[in-house]
DNA sequence: GACCGGGGATGACAAATGTCATCGCGAACA
DNA sequence: TGTTCGCGATGACATTTGTCATCCCCGGTC
């Protein structure tokens, strides 16, 4: 039997997937997480082969979880399940010792699948996509930068981000400047999308 | 049997939710779509009972869905399944005819329960969204503000929002100004979110 | 007929945003 | 040792955005 731990926020979600895993007779859900936290705790307890891991979560995302779950039990392999199939996310996913790369878009039977081949030592990946996260290239964005426009994201003025971040006005605005030439947007909320849509936020 | 048609956009999910309601003995998935357009030429055909509609999906949308449905299939009821608890899309939906709104966030059980409850004639919302539904008020802005707030939303610029309604670049103003001033924001990033976040775009 | 309210527009003004040049500091690096 | 790069800052400047008063037109409605 392959020990699976499923870390999903939605509820009726989570569920739906787990009812649908454990009805394959060679897999079994030991384990269920609504965030990041309670999917490493879970993981020490129920040892799973693989994990199942969402990126959009509350508190620790997915791809974090992944690289600290990698740390605690190396032998566990990760699958990343994602609403969005950002090029970024796949970069960064792979970076953090991912086995798969799974977007929710495609069919249910993929899933089981996707395990079975983890499981066999293969990785799981949309050929799409890994091309796409190809040509973009890395995130351009300096760490700086991306924490910048990060917090720019929610609408906050210039002078509400610098007494976030404790910077001056001028420095944000040169940060922001620089994020808009680098993601070729027009203003900051372009900037936003363009980096969020790239998945480097 | 129970026939129910399943619409929602995302593959896995809509696959594991069918899985799970097809594994109850007085219910039968007899319908999956993967938009609005779908669904309702798939309602057409196979007569079902009850349709559980996604709100976010591509092109026509669960809640505009769920109007055209009523009015094509008057004895079919409809179950709104979303992501997001707007306190806009409640109020939307219900206008709309529909007899329940579930967010993603509850437990699985709680999908076949509520069918179960709509076809006996009940009418299924979570308390605590209804209340916010209600303190919340109706939509404040106008149908104009309504459409200028939305074609800012991408981070167009004020001349481009201009040229794509075809208005001059102060009436654009004036309409972003009347918005923010009331969604209690402090620029159109802001004014945008909390609309977003109101359900009201 | 008078009186709204919404849509659309103009002009003026203040405030916020975006751009650029320039500086200092420190760490990495060839 | 000099060079490069990221971080942080300042000042000046042009542009964009937000606010406000004021106007016109039109379709209700009292």
């Amino acid at each position: 039997m392959i020990r699976v731990l499923l870390a999903e926020d939605q509820g009726m979600v989570r569920g739906a997937l787990a009812t649908l895993l454990n009805l394959e007779d060679d897999i079994e859900v030991v384990g269920e997480a609504a965030n990041g936290e309670e999917a490493l705790t879970v993981a020490r307890d129920s040892r799973p082969d693989v994990a199942l891991l969402d990126i959009e979560m509350p508190g620790k995302d997915g791809i974090t979880t992944a690289a600290e779950l990698r740390a605690a039990l190396p032998d566990c392999r990760v699958v990343i399940l994602t609403t969005f199939g950002r090029p970024g996310y796949l970069r960064r996913a792979m970076e953090a010792g991912a086995s798969a790369f799974l977007v929710k878009d495609s069919p249910a039977q993929e899933l089981a699948t996707a395990i079975r081949r983890v499981l066999a030592g293969e990785r799981v990946i949309d050929p799409a996509l890994a091309a796409a996260a190809l040509s973009a290239g890395p995130n351009p964005l300096s760490p700086r930068e991306r924490d910048v426009l990060a917090a720019s994201a929610d609408g906050s003025t210039i002078g509400d981000v610098a007494t976030r971040l404790r910077l001056s006005e001028g420095t944000v605005r040169n940060y922001l400047s620089a994020a808009i030439r680098k993601t070729a947007a027009r203003n900051r909320i372009e900037a936003v999308q363009t980096a969020q849509r790239q998945g480097w936020l």
